[in-house]
DNA sequence: GCAGGCGGCTTGACACTGTCAACCTAGGCC
DNA sequence: GGCCTAGGTTGACAGTGTCAAGCCGCCTGC
């Protein structure tokens, strides 16, 4: 979903099934262990038809990774609760749900080693999540939200807090018994601590459970 | 720090050696691109040696995972703050501190394709990591800190805030005019919503600028 | 004193990877 | 027709992890 289609027709058919086909390897063997060949092989090409594509390795993840924040930015603006501060807990909760319904996409997102900086889509995508995130978080300080003592502190917190569960859910490093079941009540209760109101009393949409 | 020494003495020294070097690649160029032989390279030994002690790659960087877990928890059980909450709240600026001090080590901490689960000391230390900060989550809420609705959902949670502000600092991924020099301020602002603490007033010891 | 074993490391090989240059081919345009 | 170009292939190269075999110095038991 939500990923750009620029001018595209029948042209675009292999690099589409390329991305598919990344995606789904990433989330299979993380995202270090994706191998070009392995991709090509699934899509039945050639070895160095990726390649052709994307030029490199760093350039098919910064295309996937573009495609993630994209999908990102939108799933976050979808996210509006009902406004002030219940807008960035809604927030919140959709940046945690997305992690965890795009394996693929998700675990290349945050690896600088693996990506590169100067993709324009990727720069541009990721703008365009992070200016999501930025003015729920200025519609939360009119509410009356402030932690720390700036406005990017405000943004890096709210940020943090949802980050550190999505990649600690998607790195399987929550102990067993704490896992699947309690990702959304588990988000629900950073996102209420976080913002200070009550997800619950503010109608909250149940996130997806598992993916 | 606080790395296990067992039994060691001379016949060891190649094994720390390449733990070291290991510890430096990680930190230049990433976990995902560190490499057998040049780690080999950097100790002037035999492409073959780093397998000879640890069995493969990913032995490597699970004895690597192993020694940060353990520096880990020695961190956490050494800020105790000024009890309940409180010790809770420095217990998370502990671990954005060691984070952002170990940028050879916490990369690969969570990092499940790249180690192995079963590697013993690996669950050794992940255990005593996670003991730390499951005392200190029993700690404050017997102080009245009560988020979501049981203590997995509690422990989750506290984990879950720091971890995010690391791994965003660690993963350049801070917009640059957010990045260094607000990365304690922000800690403290997280912890102190989290908790509900005022680390300020509870004599917050700065934590560790840069690395 | 010495045979045997063994831990520590090297050597050499293999399959696999990303990347590059050269090539092929089909379709569109002058 | 002649040409160009996008899309894809082929073949090569250096670098990688891993494995089997071997070398060597040290320790132990006798």
């Amino acid at each position: 979903m939500a990923r750009r289609d620029e001018g595209g027709g029948p042209a675009h058919d292999l690099r589409r099934a390329l991305l598919d086909a990344a995606a789904e390897v990433v989330a299979e063997v993380g995202p270090g262990a994706v191998s070009l060949r392995e991709i090509a092989r699934r899509c039945a090409v050639s070895h160095a038809a990726p390649a052709h594509h994307f030029g490199d390795r760093s350039g098919m993840l910064s295309a996937l990774a573009a495609e993630g924040f994209f999908a990102l930015a939108d799933a976050l603006r979808a996210a509006t609760g009902t406004g002030g501060r219940a807008t960035l807990a809604a927030q919140g909760r959709a940046y945690v749900a997305y992690a965890a319904s795009a394996p693929g996409h998700f675990p290349v997102m945050f690896r600088p080693e693996l990506t590169d900086d100067r993709n324009a889509d990727l720069v541009e995508a990721r703008i365009a999540a992070f200016a999501a995130l930025d003015a729920a978080v200025t519609e939360a300080q009119a509410d009356g939200w402030s932690p720390g003592t700036s406005h990017d502190v405000a943004v890096v917190t709210a940020w943090a807090t949802v980050h550190g569960l999505a990649t600690l859910w998607l790195d399987g490093a929550l102990p067993p018994h704490l896992a699947a079941a309690q990702l959304d009540e588990t988000a629900a209760a950073m996102t209420d601590l976080l913002t200070g109101v009550d997800g619950a009393a503010a109608g909250r949409p149940r996130v997806r459970r598992r993916r």
